[in-house]
DNA sequence: TCATGCGGGTGGA
DNA sequence: TCCACCCGCATGA
């Protein structure tokens, strides 16, 4: 955290240091230092990652990410899937919400929608994920010799739904009191716990302060890596506690990226990300601080049509020098649900890359990879050990589940985001254009 | 039961 | 050709 300052053309993860794309024929191969495995990578972002960890091997990630076939066995692609959230948008007595994990089994995701609100019974909606370019953010997995390259592409623009860890640790929660002689004597802890709900075990308590308070922490970049903390660089306190009325309008914190430097120039994310559909944003949904790259481009983002590509294509042309196939562009995503009325879902600033890359179809990788079909079973590693040190940035709900006799059975911390509580951010990127030539940023 | 990965296939741009 | 997405299947926890 205290790292960086001064350290402006700096980069924040091994692998931003090189340039390449994931669909490089030739990856670089001379990975002398490897990124500390993230598991809320958001923007668009690289990391490469030491071959043995066994969180990149599973190809793990705090968002609910399905495989998507790509027809390329070499490289794993996953694109996101949102986040379920109560169709109504309750809010709890504490101002917490529910932000469920999207179950990645079709089936199981459709069973999980058709399960009412365990606050309120209405109906559960699944806020998919359109954070790139209108389609949902995709990692990019491929083993290369001893590392395995992370790329991830968009910004999510949903809130964080609870962590694969999460759930897994309620699920055997649930499990264990399911099996207890006293299931039946649940009890309620407190205003803002919801053990007293029909389906615990798809239950995501998650402080409303999830999601755009939640800040990427990159423990080991401050050791290993420059890394600019724009929070702290700048003198700035974390984002303070923000209410808001409605659920679903989020202006997500992008990562630890290249790709926001408008974000980057603003040194704080924290006065767009959490927005009341009932309020006028349009001054903000066009901040000149989330397009700087384009100056005026509010007018350009306003009008925006995510779904246009072309649109969205010809405005990075225009906007960016930086090749022909490279896009550059303001565009943010920043959602509206589609049942908000008058929601201008259109617009969105979003900086996105494009990469038009040739590949060869691969064969299959050597077997001496730690391939894709091998993944040795390995417990998440979820990175708690390495707890932000200023827990008081954190905000978490602490639910207790204890059996009648008075024991805590179960204490899960839906801290929203364990690791990545303090903000850190990336002020200077490279990224390669599709033509070799590179570009950077390094004056956000 | 569900997560995960693979692969065939389709449709749009 | 690329990409998103659907589907079924297999495997493992």
């Amino acid at each position: 955290m205290s790292r960086a300052d001064g350290e402006a053309d700096c980069v924040c993860s091994v692998g931003m240091k090189f340039t390449w794309d994931i669909n490089d024929p030739k990856l670089p191969q001379d990975i002398k230092q490897f990124d500390p495995f993230q598991e809320w990578t958001d923007g668009y972002v690289r990391f490469i990652y030491n071959g043995e960890d066994k969180n990149a091997q599973r190809h793990l990630s705090g968002w609910a990410m399905r495989n998507t076939n790509n027809h390329n066995c070499q490289i794993l692609k996953k694109s996101c899937l949102g986040v379920v959230v109560c169709s109504r948008g309750c809010t709890l007595s504490d101002g917490s919400r529910l932000q469920l994990r999207p179950a990645i089994c079709d089936k199981a995701r459709q069973k999980q929608q058709k399960k009412p609100c365990p606050s309120c019974n209405a109906s559960l909606e699944l806020l998919p994920c359109r954070g790139h370019s209108g389609y949902p953010v995709t990692n990019f997995w491929r083993v290369d010799g001893t590392a395995i390259f992370f790329q991830a592409k968009g910004v999510h623009d949903h809130p964080r739904p609870e962590s694969k860890s999460e759930t897994e640790a309620r699920r055997s929660s649930v499990k264990r009191r399911v099996s207890s002689p006293f299931t039946q004597k649940r009890q309620c802890l407190g205003p803002a716990l919801l053990s007293c709900v029909e389906a615990p075990d798809r239950l995501s308590f998650i402080a409303e302060s999830n999601f755009p308070l939640q800040s990427q922490h990159y423990p080991s970049f401050q050791s290993t890596e420059p890394y600019y903390n724009s929070h702290n660089a700048l003198g700035e306190a974390p984002p303070t506690l923000q209410k808001s009325t409605n659920p679903r309008l989020y202006m997500p914190r992008p990562g630890c990226g290249y790709e926001f430097p408008g974000y980057l120039a603003s040194g704080t994310y924290s006065a767009p990300l959490h927005r009341d559909p009932a309020a006028n944003h349009s001054s903000d949904l066009c901040d000149p601080r989330v397009a700087p790259v384009l100056g005026s481009s509010s007018s350009s983002s306003s009008s925006y049509d995510p779904q246009s590509t072309k649109g969205w294509r010809d405005l990075l042309k225009n906007a960016a020098p930086y090749g022909e196939n490279h896009y550059y562009t303001p565009e943010y995503p920043c959602r509206y649900p589609s049942n908000t009325p008058g929601s201008p879902a259109a617009l969105q600033t979003i900086i996105t890359t494009t990469t038009k890359v040739s590949y060869q179809p691969c064969p299959k990788p050597p077997t001496a990879l730690p391939g894709y079909q091998s993944c040795p079973p390995a417990k998440p590693q979820l990175g708690c050990s390495s707890l932000p040190e200023d827990s008081s940035s954190s905000y978490s709900t602490e639910v207790k589940v204890t059996e009648e006799s008075g024991g805590v059975i179960k204490s899960l911390s839906f801290q929203p985001d364990p690791l990545h509580t303090k903000t850190e951010r990336a002020e200077s990127f490279d990224y390669r254009c599709p033509y070799g030539n590179t570009f950077r940023y390094d004056e956000y």
